[in-house]
DNA sequence: CTCCAATCTTTGATCCATCAAAATTATCGA
DNA sequence: TCGATAATTTTGATGGATCAAAGATTGGAG
């Protein structure tokens, strides 16, 4: 059985691999995610190369192997159904289930998240929008525009929230003073490129303004 | 924060002084609750000592302070709303919740427990019917009569099963066999105190036989 | 091409939880 | 009361995860 800190050093690697797939995952960039020190990170990747999991390059970085990438996507399914579960089932707001899924994640067993998925009627999607992996651990893949790429094409067209691609407590409290919880309305109604920012509507009228980098981790589909 | 081993450590020296109240929790006792070896139970035993959360007298054996009491019943708290939310909830059985629970007891919010106990409505007992201390760590005290009692003195009674007193796979599968879950109505039929057993009929005329040391964990009330 | 700053690895140490086996203490039976 | 036996504690060691700080490597900027 992998050690709780192993399998979060596998989903945060798989994590950034999503990000930006073909490249391997900086020690650097693990140790910030992870909140420990660089010299941590380089032990650990060590371990994690000698059991199989990770390619590890000195200097390099990482990068999962297959035996990796399983464990990683067992452990990001058993989070997102937990989130689902705590938001649908337990009645919990979206924007705070993301620390106790960070920890039950360890904890379910499989009988318990096999139950989770019957009762939520296997669900393909978290209450981020993130995609939630099957049982056999296939990722259906999500192709969803974001508020910044559809600034630049469509201006005016209706959409609606499908995803916020950052988890982050001051993102999402950002996210739900704007009004932008998945599932709502909203229609991009100006882009400023030299002040780096967009114009949006919502529900009854009400306008805001994103930064771009904000608007490039809000995923919309049309309506 | 107590790292999850305390908890089990406290854990484990509550439910042994609620059996034997007053008297010190012996080392090789928590040792075999624990499944670790003597010597280790001891190292622990004087960190906690030092943490001030028990009392612990060299070959004497330990008792919880008030502080360590307040930290097991919390632990107790969790576990018990544990098993009660994943049997009523989500449909887990009462007799595999066990081990379920002895991991997430360890992983919950605060808020999430509050959830569930809401959710629950604030419930009295767990599946086992084992007492759920209160949001202020209040034991209700239950006062039922074992089956052995019963057979000691009222022959014929008619009963209902209200808690279950040993939480081992095996035990609960013997229960399960003989049909004993909780709630399940119960009379003694006979005592044969040679042959230390018990005669006891439940649902539809079925019979079965029980030795007194099992009967002395199985507790009913009068209906 | 060289050297500096940033990044990464190494080294030596700590803490927690654990074990095996040796040493100590208690206790019970004769 | 005296051992023998059972229970407990001590000792020395290990594995996992971590840190701080020293040393090595890399990739530009000039």
């Amino acid at each position: 059985m992998a050690t709780s800190t192993v399998e979060d050093y596998l989903k945060a690697i798989l994590l950034e691999e999503e990000r930006e797939p073909g490249v391997a995952v900086a020690t650097g960039r693990l140790a910030t995610l992870l909140a420990v020190t660089p010299g941590t990170v380089t032990a650990m990747l060590k371990t994690l190369a000698d059991s199989g999991l990770v390619a590890y390059e000195p200097y390099a970085g990482a990068q999962l192997t297959a035996a990796g990438r399983q464990l990683g996507l067992h452990v990001l399914r058993r989070h997102r159904l937990i989130e689902l579960f705590l938001v649908q089932i337990v009645g919990l707001d979206w924007s705070e289930v993301h620390d106790e899924a960070e920890r039950l994640e360890h904890a379910v067993s499989e009988r318990l998240i096999e139950r989770m998925d019957e009762m939520l009627d296997r669900p393909a999607v978290d209450p981020h929008g993130d995609p939630i992996p099957t049982a056999t651990l296939k990722v259906r893949p999500l192709a969803y525009a974001s508020l910044a790429d559809l600034g630049a094409a469509e201006i005016g067209v209706r959409c609606r929230v499908a995803r916020i691609a950052d988890q982050s407590p001051e993102f999402l409290r950002l996210v739900e003073k704007v009004g932008l919880r998945p599932g709502k309305k909203v229609r991009v109604t100006a882009l400023d490129v030299a002040a780096d920012t967009l114009e949006i509507e919502l529900d009854r009228g009400r306008r805001a303004s994103l930064g771009l980098r904000a608007a490039g981790k809000i995923f919309v589909e049309r309506v």
